[in-house]
DNA sequence: TGAAAGTCAATATC
DNA sequence: GATATTGACTTTCA
C-alpha cells in the first residue's frame, strides 16, 4: 500500500484516504457523518472488524485534510496526549487495536509503540504528527468514547454472528477455514505465497550486536559482513538490526530526556524499556542502552539521567499516573494540556495552544499538568518541580546554542 | 543515496 | 485476549 505523502498539500492518493475523503466530504455535519460512518457489521467484508488505514472521519474542521490540519497544528504535547488517551482507553475498557484501527488507521503494535513511547512533537515529521493530531481531535470529541464503544459492540456482534454461522457450517471446510488465519506452512492450497519466517535473534546474537553497536553505531559494510558471517545471519538482518536499534535507542533517549526533566512522560508508567526492569534477562534495561549514553549521547543530553541509570529500576512515578485525575470524559481534558480546549467552547485543535506558539520547539515543553495537583506526595512533587525547573532552565540555555558542543551539561 | 522515520505484522509476554 | 516487542519493509528527508 502506498504511504501518505508528508507534503503539506493534500495528497489525493493518500493511504489514509478514507480519512481525507471523509473529512473532505463532510460538507455538512461532520459529527453526524461520523456516527453514520459506524458501519453495521454486515457492511464489513472482514466480518465486522475494522481495518488499519481506515480511521473514522475527523470531527469538525470539515474541508480540511488531515495533512492540512497537521500542517496547521500548533505544537502538541505528545506525552500528555498519549497519557490521556491511555487513560481514557483503560477507563473505558477499550482496546488499542480497536482504537488504532478505528481512530488512527494504525495496527495494534504501532499504537502500543506510539502510546508507550511518543516522540516529542518537534522531533516528529508531518506524517509522524498525524496520529497525535488524530488523538487530540478524538480526545476533544465529546462523543469519542461512545462511538468507540459502539464500534466495539458492533464488532462483538459481528464476531458472535460469525461464530454462530461457522458453528452451523461446522461441517463445511470453507466455513471453518473462513475464520482461520493462515500461518506460514499452513496455507490453504490456493494460497501458495509462503511467508518468510520471521527471524528471531537469540540472546547471544543480540548481545553480540549490541556490543558491536557500542563500538560502532554505524558499522561499515565490511563490519556488517563480518558480523553477519560470525553470527550466521543475513547481512540484511544485521543492517536492519542496526537501523532499528539506532532508531529505538534514539527514541529511548527522547523519553529519558523527558523523564529526566521531572519524571513526566510515558516512562513514568514504566514505558521505556531502557528504564524498565529487564524482563527476560535479555538486558535491554541496564546494559545496551546505558552504553548508548556513551554513544554520541545525543549531544550530551543525558543530563539528569545519572540517577535513573544508576538506579536502573522502575521509578517512583506512580503518583504521576493519577495526575490529571481519572476523568472518564475525554472532552474534559486537562486544561493545562497544550491543545486542550478548556474554556474555549470546544473550538478544537486550532483554537488552542497559543501557549505552544510561545513555547520553544523543545522537548522540554512539559505540561504544567504533568505533576499532579493532588495534595498527596507533595514532597515528591516539590522535588520533581525543582528538578524540572533546573533542567528546563539548562535545556533552554542549551537550545539557544546551535552547536551541541557548546551545550553546557 | 544513505540514514531516519514510520509502520506492519509475527511473535512474545502479561 | 490484550498488550509489548521487534525484524522487515517503505517512505521521507537531508
Amino acid at each position: 500500500t502506498p504511504k501518505t505523502s508528508a507534503s503539506c498539500s493534500p495528497a489525493p492518493e493518500s493511504p489514509l484516504s478514507s480519512a481525507e475523503e471523509s473529512v473532505n466530504g463532510l460538507a455538512g455535519d461532520p459529527l453526524a457523518s461520523q456516527s453514520s460512518s459506524l458501519k453495521p457489521p454486515s457492511d464489513d467484508p472482514s466480518g465486522g472488524e475494522s481495518q488499519p488505514g481506515t480511521p473514522l472521519p475527523l470531527p469538525g474542521h470539515s474541508g480540511l485534510s488531515i495533512q492540512e490540519m497537521v500542517a496547521m497544528s500548533p505544537e502538541l504535547d505528545t506525552y500528555a496526549i498519549t497519557k490521556k488517551v491511555k487513560e481514557v482507553l483503560t477507563d473505558n475498557n477499550l482496546g488499542q487495536r480497536l482504537f488504532g484501527e478505528t481512530i488512527l488507521g494504525l495496527t495494534q503494535g504501532s499504537v502500543s509503540d506510539l502510546l508507550a513511547r511518543p516522540k516529542p512533537w518537534h522531533k516528529l515529521s508531518l506524517k509522524g504528527r498525524e496520529p497525535f493530531v488524530r488523538m487530540q481531535l478524538w480526545l476533544q470529541d465529546p462523543h469519542s468514547v461512545e462511538k468507540l464503544m459502539d464500534m466495539k459492540r458492533l464488532e462483538k456482534k459481528a464476531y458472535m454472528k460469525r461464530r454462530l454461522s461457522s458453528l452451523s457450517d461446522s461441517h463445511s471446510v470453507d466455513g471453518v477455514l473462513a475464520g482461520t488465519d493462515y500461518v506460514q506452512g499452513s496455507q490453504s492450497p490456493g494460497q501458495q505465497q509462503l511467508k518468510k519466517p520471521r527471524v528471531v535473534l537469540g540472546p547471544e546474537e543480540k548481545e553480540a550486536l549490541k556490543k558491536a553497536y557500542q563500538q560502532k553505531p554505524y558499522p561499515s559494510p565490511k563490519t556488517i559482513e563480518e558480523l553477519a558471517s560470525q553470527l550466521n545471519l543475513k547481512t540484511s538482518t544485521v543492517i536492519n538490526w542496526f537501523h532499528n536499534y539506532r532508531s529505538r535507542i534514539r527514541r529511548e533517549l527522547f523519553i529519558e530526556e523527558i523523564q529526566a526533566a521531572g519524571g513526566v512522560g510515558p516512562g513514568s508508567e514504566g514505558g521505556s524499556p531502557s528504564l524498565r526492569g529487564s524482563k527476560s534477562g535479555e538486558g535491554d534495561s541496564c546494559d545496551g542502552t546505558e552504553s548508548e549514553g556513551t554513544v554520541e549521547t545525543r549531544q550530551g543530553l543525558s543530563i539528569g539521567l545519572e540517577d535513573h541509570r544508576g538506579a536502573c529500576k522502575d521509578h517512583d512515578m506512580e503518583a504521576e499516573s493519577e495526575a490529571g485525575g481519572s476523568n472518564n470524559s475525554p472532552a474534559q481534558l486537562d486544561c493545562t494540556m497544550p491543545g486542550s480546549s478548556c474554556g474555549q467552547g470546544g473550538l478544537g485543535l486550532f483554537s488552542l495552544t497559543e501557549a505552544s506558539s510561545s513555547s520553544s520547539a523543545s522537548s522540554t515543553n512539559i505540561p504544567a499538568s504533568g505533576p499532579a495537583r493532588n495534595p498527596r506526595d507533595n514532597n515528591l512533587r516539590k522535588k520533581k518541580a525543582a528538578n524540572l525547573n533546573n533542567i528546563i532552565h539548562r535545556l533552554e540555555k542549551a537550545a539557544s546554542k546551535e552547536d551541541p558542543s557548546e551545550w553546557e551539561f
